[in-house]
DNA sequence: AATGATATATAGATTATCTATATAAGGAGG
DNA sequence: CCTCCTTATATAGATAATCTATATATCATT
């Protein structure tokens, strides 16, 4: 896929991720993949700078945990900041969505 | 708006309007941020540039034309090959937008 | 022992947007 | 007439977000 799409959209799809729970980076990248259906194939080198980002912006904290495979991993957990910039960011594409829809004329219903 | 969600999309919308016929720049900025609801607002310094893009590589072309008011503009016209890269990349976005409602659960009927 | 998958990290390149600036024509108001 | 605002196009430079390439280390498999 056109990777300028996915721009903007990645901190949004990381934060969404982690209100199920908390999760390392490897595992994110995997979770994106499949539940993407191998659309977003999301990139070390932009999601581990992207982290680092979150976790100086307040939205996320980090802790090394062994997950029952006993090799240590790096996990990282949503913080209330980040549960609001996630509403702030959700909102944020809903619009951009339906004013994409709006022109490329592919609402069929009044919901969605 | 986040300029950033943007990114990847402005080719796209500025092919889908020419669809409906030529038209020049200006007005295109000013038919997208009024369909678009006031949504997209974009700025000259993007969308003169990507119009030069999209003539150099054989998308559209461009002829100055006085419009009715005695005022010459410089018109753009979609060509056979832009009508197909507007086809491809509106796949691209449609396959995009679902993995990102894969992802955020906003679906809720089976033909959005 | 060697290879490949897992796991995290960072520097540098690429690309797409924006801001700022320049130019010029046309209309409105003083 | 002159000034200001809107219309209209253009480009250079700044900013931001992605990617590629590279580095390191652990674990599983052959």
């Amino acid at each position: 896929m056109e990777k300028s799409l996915l721009s903007g959209s990645t901190a949004l799809l990381v934060l969404k991720l982690l209100e199920d729970g908390p999760m390392y980076g490897y595992q994110m990248m995997e979770s994106l993949r499949g539940r993407s259906g191998n659309v977003f194939e999301l990139k070390a080198g932009t999601l581990y700078p992207l982290l680092h980002t979150l976790e100086n912006r307040g939205f996320v904290e980090s802790y090394y945990e062994e997950g029952g495979s006993g090799r240590e991993r790096k996990y990282y957990r949503l913080r209330p900041e980040g549960l609001e910039e996630l509403k702030r960011q959700n909102v944020q594409w809903q619009q951009y969505r339906q004013a994409m829809e709006k022109i490329l004329g592919g609402a069929f219903c009044e919901t969605c």
